[in-house]
DNA sequence: GAGTTCCTGGTTTTT
DNA sequence: CCAGGAACTC
């Protein structure tokens, strides 16, 4: 009897030909990139670098491993994906979703399971949550962002004596750049302030005095900064038989963008999969461009080598965003770094058009240019959405903001300065950190400072009150407050006294707080009203979170970086233009795309010509924002720029140079422009002057006749 | 000891 | 232009 095969019934086949469906949509190079070593089942590859170039559909094929891994029976909850940005993470899981639901149908529910999802920092505060009381840690610590580290930094500087100094010492964020990039490079204190912070240099026996009391500090006061969440997980790893539970969590672990991983981050993850059994590291030595914090391109090109046999690796040089002449240009500005890379990138997008590189008298120019592209390209149809201003540094954007606002385009800002940033928005946090973890004396001390009546030396006091009672409500009811603080004191102690004993829940504590930090407010601040509004808005994002815990590790690892012309973030229908800072744009792509202040001194920062590394990574800046564009780029170039309060001289105009970036002989791989163009002067006609001739006037009678 | 004013000096990018 | 520190007054 000849039987037909019967798909419905043959789950194996369906699946087979499901996953043949989504494979065969990639092409040959990302498909050994998803496929490769997921072939045996049961059976965890060996280690798998992934170099994908701009545009190389680099998230599209690592979110095809992830859903093939998963087709092919892997565990979602034994996945690791460390992404760099919670957005990244988000935007993974989404596209790992939709392909497994197409290749699954109703299984699938299993990429659901993917939970061990985020950044490195946002699973090390998980893990650590997991671990803490092994290593000795409360559970219940807080998590310091760069500004609380510094304050505490400060703290402790302060009681050693060193800002008192004749010779000033550096400045409180000085000092944790310098502490921080001491952990995240593995170099010693003396390599980093030769190498980066020379001017520090003689301060090396203080910093260190300092350093070490900064540890014990943070120690003593349960409270972790940033470089800790990674410190301590790779400390964690390195112990055998933490390590050893530690990496049979994960059968697989996949990390995005390595060309941005710093040493600590590194040795992470040798740590977890020394033989780097079930590794994927995708990305790009182009596009390097973290290294202040640390981040070294080796990473991801000596990666192979740390295996043996070496990792396989697996290039991905074809682009499919950008038009040839768009790439062609950008591989030409990235050719001439000093390093060579280690792909060239070709699409087969054909175009007319070659990049633009704008010369523009100055700075006002350059936003009347830009509003009056992005107007004209909405009109042929394209969306604000779909374009993009891109610049080297958060302020470079302000001239052009005044005038957007002044057309009433509506724009969001990536980068730059952050709504956790805003003194009334730290102040209510603080309220927060200090009642989940009271032993956190940066947030203590500016709560208490909120008080009238209380300062420095009265918030001093009380905090040691506090240390020395195992009960911190107890200690503030206990506290005898100074007489100008008496009025304002039993609300406060009342309001301690509910949130450290948990006694509202959580989010209503959030109003508690809100309701007690509006009068400080009002008393404080002229823009009041503004300021109650973002602590109302705070309120509601505050609100989606399940814990008190949960909201402040996850606002301080991951705060929400847009801001826009309105309060609040415009609805997702609404149509804006995107501002970004180039660091921010990272990963993303618009069809329209204009690179502000393409000149010396902003592209490359004049903060980082120093060495021919700094240099080389400005360079890669630029290629970066160059990439980022599928159909137009519009490099501009003010030739004149307004600089205020430089020197001893005050105000005045500096004359600005293309990017060094672009030299002459990379001019054929663009289109030179002057903007605006050079009006044609308006000659008047014959038969116009002939008939002004007839109305003959005498305009110097008319002038004597104002005085008569 | 708190709070205000004035002056100096540094100054990018971000988890 | 800003933050942070010193010097000043209450």
């Amino acid at each position: 009897m000849l039987t037909l095969p019967d798909t419905a019934a043959d789950p194996s086949r369906t699946q087979d030909q499901a996953a043949a469906a989504y494979l065969a949509k990639l092409n040959d190079a990302q498909r050994r990139a998803v496929e490769f070593g997921v072939d045996e089942p049961g059976r965890t590859s060996g280690p798998l670098l992934v170099i994908a170039g701009a545009g190389s559909g680099k998230t599209n094929t690592l979110a095809h491993r992830v859903a093939h891994l998963l087709v092919k029976g892997a565990d979602p909850h034994r996945i690791l994906l460390l992404t760099f940005s919670r957005r990244a993470a988000l935007e993974m899981t989404r596209r790992v979703s939709r392909i497994a639901t197409n290749a699954l149908g109703n299984r699938s529910a299993i990429a659901q399971g993917l939970t061990w999802s985020g950044t490195f920092h946002g699973v090390g505060a998980r893990l650590l949550r997991d671990y803490a009381d092994i290593v000795g840690l409360a559970p219940s610590f807080t998590i310091n962002d760069r500004e609380d580290s510094a304050d505490l930094m400060n703290l402790v500087r302060h009681e050693l004596g060193l800002s008192s100094k004749e010779k000033r010492f550096p400045a409180k964020s000085t000092c944790f750049a310098i502490y921080s990039r001491v952990v995240n490079t593995g170099a010693s204190l003396a390599t980093v302030l030769d190498q980066s912070f020379p001017w520090c240099r003689e301060w090396e026996a203080d910093l260190k005095r300092l350093f070490a009391a900064y540890v014990s500090a943070k120690q003593s006061q349960s409270v972790l900064d940033y470089d800790d969440l990674l410190l301590y997980w790779s400390h964690l790893a390195a112990e055998p038989a933490i390590a050893a539970d530690l990496s049979s969590r994960f059968d697989h672990v996949l990390v995005d963008e390595y060309q941005d991983t710093n040493r600590l981050q590194a040795s992470i993850l040798l740590a977890m999969k020394p033989d780097g059994r079930g590794l994927t590291v995708v990305g790009d030595d182009a596009q390097s461009i973290y290294s202040f914090r640390g981040a070294t391109v080796r990473n991801i090109l000596d990666f192979p080598q740390h295996f043996d046999p070496p990792a396989a690796t697996v290039t991905l040089d074809r682009n499919y965003r950008s038009t040839q002449p768009i790439l062609e240009a950008s591989n030409a500005v990235i050719g001439l770094a000093a390093e060579r890379y280690t792909k060239d990138l070709w699409t087969d997008k054909a175009s007319a058009q070659k990049p633009r590189v704008v010369s523009v008298a100055d700075e006002a120019d350059q936003a009347r240019y830009v509003v009056e592209k992005v107007l004209e390209a909405r009109e042929g149809g394209m969306k604000l959405k779909s374009q993009a201003v891109l610049f080297r540094a958060a302020h470079h954007s302000a001239t052009l903001e005044i005038e957007l606002t002044r057309k009433n385009i509506p724009f969001v800002k990536f980068g730059g300065l952050k709504f956790l940033d805003s003194v009334h928005v730290k102040d209510v946090l603080a309220v927060l950190r200090w009642a989940e973890n009271p032993r956190d004396r940066v947030a203590g001390f500016r709560v208490a400072q909120l008080l009238p009546g209380v300062g420095p030396a009265i918030a001093g006091r009380l905090l040691d009150g506090v240390a020395q009672n195992a009960r911190a409500a107890d200690a503030i009811a206990a506290f005898s407050a100074p007489a100008r603080a008496s009025e304002d004191w039993p609300r406060f102690v009342a309001l301690m006294a509910r949130l450290c004993g948990r006694e509202s829940g959580w989010p209503a504590e959030f109003e508690m707080i809100r309701r007690w930090y509006e009068p400080h407010l009002e008393r404080n601040h002229e823009d009041a009203a503004i300021r109650i509004g973002d602590v109302m808005q705070m309120e509601s994002i505050a609100s989606t979170y399940p814990t008190r815990e949960r909201f402040l590790t996850e606002l301080t690892l991951d705060p929400p970086d847009a801001t826009s012309d309105e309060s609040g973030v415009p609805l997702i229908d609404e149509d804006y233009l995107i501002l970004s800072t180039i660091h921010s744009a990272k990963g993303q792509e618009w069809r329209n795309v204009f690179v502000l202040n393409g000149v010396d001194g902003c592209i490359p920062s004049d903060l980082g010509t120093g060495s021919e590394e700094e240099l080389d990574e400005e360079r890669r800046l630029l290629y970066v924002a160059m990439t980022r564009a599928k159909e137009d780029l519009h490099v501009i170039t003010p030739q004149r720029f307004y600089v205020y309060n430089q020197t001893n001289l005050g105000d005045r105009h500096v004359w600005a140079q293309r990017t060094r970036f672009i030299p002459p002989h990379l001019m054929p791989h663009f289109e030179a422009a002057a903007w605006p163009p050079v009006p044609v002067a308006a000659a008047p006609t014959a038969a116009g002057l002939a008939a002004a001739a007839k109305a003959k006037i005498d305009i110097a009678a008319r002038l004597k006749g104002m005085w008569e």
